[in-house]
DNA sequence: ACTAGCATGCGACTCCTGTCGCACGTTGAA
DNA sequence: TTCAACGTGCGACAGGAGTCGCATGCTAGT
């Protein structure tokens, strides 16, 4: 059995994934279908869980009727991979120069320039 | 004919415009290929780019024997949609949020820590 | 002019994705 | 107890993704 990491999924299947992480790692089949672009049947979604639980990328527990999914690997890590292979892709693997990039050009508020200046000064002091 | 943005692509298809990006958006098939995590034979690869190619997520352009590849759509766009995806999936859509668990648990040296405050204090300036 | 070396793309094949309809079990109301 | 409502999963299917071997064509060295 080949290994499953978030990141070799097909399409669908990390658009399913990604649903869930994006509700807080917690939700219906339901839930999880509202979410999609281009939403299939409840049908389909139920299939894709199915699928996607033997494979091992996620797991579910039933709550009264319904079952609620998550994934297996925790949304710490998941977010990690997802974010060193962004910055692979897009920032020749320098997460400094795409946080440079990010403050430039991101649209930013009196208020959260602020917030991250201060943040900025609490981690200088603590080197 | 349905719409393709990058996002929407299979996954060795996704791996392939990733690939290109990480190589500036301009690279031989055999580059490409050699990029690729679990690469496939150079025959597979060209089969892929072609049908990317058609689907008018990549174009081409001969330079001497080899084609050059290159995506259609900027990469400026792929990387604002990409982290707007990322966003929307692990930071309940605020870059601000992102940025600011970034600085927190990102491993920085001195001076990044110092460019990083000089470019938050032209940033605040300019409002 | 030959030939070795690359690079392209065609034809072909397999299996995985992605889709759904429908039958089935449970629950709560009439 | 009958029935509607809801959620699950099975069986089935079509098409696309992913793979490669090989024929073909150009280039550069001998």
């Amino acid at each position: 059995m080949p290994k499953v990491t978030p990141e070799r999924l097909a399409r669908r299947e990390r658009e399913i994934v990604n649903a869930l992480f994006a509700l807080g790692n917690r939700a219906t089949a339901e839930e999880i279908r509202a979410q999609l672009v281009d939403a299939p049947s409840g049908s389909s979604v139920r299939v894709m869980l199915t699928r996607l639980e033997k494979k091992g990328v996620l797991r579910h527990k039933e709550e009264g009727v319904r079952y609620i999914y998550s994934a297996t690997v925790s949304p710490e890590k998941a977010k990690k991979a997802a974010l060193q292979q962004h910055i692979q892709t897009f920032f020749e693997g320098s997460l400094a120069q795409m946080v440079m990039s990010l403050v430039r050009q991101g649209s930013w508020t009196k208020q959260e320039l602020a917030d991250l200046a201060a943040e900025i000064e609490r981690a200088r002091k603590e080197k």
